[in-house]
DNA sequence: CTTGATTTTTGGAGTCACTCCGACTTTACT
DNA sequence: AGTAAAGTCGGAGTGACTCCAAAAATCAAG
């Protein structure tokens, strides 16, 4: 079956800053200083003009680089909007959680100390959300990246439960998850920050908690609703 | 804010046979055969050689038409391998579900008569759904057309609890479900059919409605578990 | 500070998906 | 047959991305 050879391996998404975001000898520090200045750039092209409608070549201009560059530092034009500095940071947050916790408990606690992270430049994490909710390839590009989240949560579950990662029902939990979560940063995104990211987190996982199991109109509990 | 025009919307995937199958003047019956004949060599070139590896001329060639034409057909190379003839009648087959119903039982259904329905042409279906898990691109792709079930799914649950399918709950509650649903979809294409369709829906929808609670290693009941 | 090895940057040539469009052919209808 | 609509095709782009080899910057030693 010529599938194995089918799909070219994407490359490795940008090599994340292994470290907690201060690791690596000088050079590399150099290399991830340009890395962040040429996202900065797209970004603000991509604002500008929008995604679509902005070239390499420009980016590559704005970011005073050439455009073969560009590609030294970033595989593809979607990669400069996907790649997250705090990436790294949130996962080593994730798996540092004490063994015996609730899987929601600690969920919860990383989120909610991520949206305090956040808060540095909400502004421009913001900005990347709309992108991804609006521009076709990229959205559909964070949901395949959302893979990896899904399996660290996998993980997490297999060592909790003790049940094989490989269980049926272990992966739906997983997946059901992470699709709360996602629904969860969504809404933050989409209501530019409005609602708290752990305030939002914190109600989807009690929607899976019960099941999903949604009863009548509960039309008289108008919650956290500010505006429409 | 320019990000209105940020997404040079793609324009719509290609059109659905309005009708179950037989709907449409002669005219549109033609195209359709065209459109399927299309994808049957793609489907079979992809296969022999890997999506990646094969370009639209290879397609348009083996299908007879110009690599013009192709695009007449599909949108995007990707399309090739989206298109899927019994989306509509999956579709149609959810919508015509009695109002009362209780949702689970709705999709278990409809799984289940699509299964029945696959039967047909299985070894197709499930050769397409090997590509959506091996080649990035339509992984990605695959995704993102999952929102149109998760809105599918939406509504029918704001029917039927009254709430508005602005509700983020409820749109949690949709997420959760599809997620399940997808996650069943996708073990039964990589066991390559092995596991019934409507068999691993049920499993998963249930592990929803127990709120993803798992406990300790079920090792000892093994289930539908068939060979390994 | 010089030299040579090692990265990094860059330009150029090429592939491929996809767009735009005008010319040409087929089909449907009177 | 005659005409309008729909479908097909070819050619000339554009832009993302690859491959490669030649410059240029960086670094390590002597």
């Amino acid at each position: 079956m010529a599938l194995a050879k089918a799909s070219k391996q994407r490359r490795p998404t940008v090599p994340l800053p292994s470290g907690g975001g201060q690791r690596g000898g000088l050079r590399e520090r150099k290399k991830q200083k340009t890395r962040e200045s040429i996202q900065r750039a797209a970004l603000r092209l991509f604002e500008k003009q929008g995604y679509e409608e902005t070239t390499i070549e420009q980016v590559a201009a704005a970011a005073e680089i050439s455009p073969s560059t560009f590609f030294n530092y970033f595989p593809t034009k979607e990669d400069v909007v996907l790649y997250d500095a705090y990436d790294p940071v949130a996962i080593r947050m994730f798996l540092e959680r004490p063994k015996g916790e609730p899987l929601e408990v600690g969920l919860r606690e990383v989120l909610k100390n991520l949206a305090a992270l956040f808060e540095r430049d909400e502004r421009m994490i913001l900005a990347r959300g709309r992108f991804f909710f609006e521009v076709p390839a990229l959205r559909a590009r964070l949901w395949d990246e959302l893979e990896g989240a899904q399996l660290l949560i996998l993980e997490m579950l297999a060592k909790r439960t003790g049940r094989s990662p490989d269980d049926f029902e272990l992966r739906v939990a997983a997946r059901v998850v992470t699709a709360a979560i996602l629904e969860a940063s969504k809404e933050w995104m989409q209501s530019n920050g409005r609602h708290g990211l752990a305030d939002l987190a914190n109600r989807a996982l009690a929607v899976v908690a019960s099941g999903a199991r949604l009863q009548a109109p509960t039309r008289a509990k108008p919650r956290t609703r500010r505006r429409s």
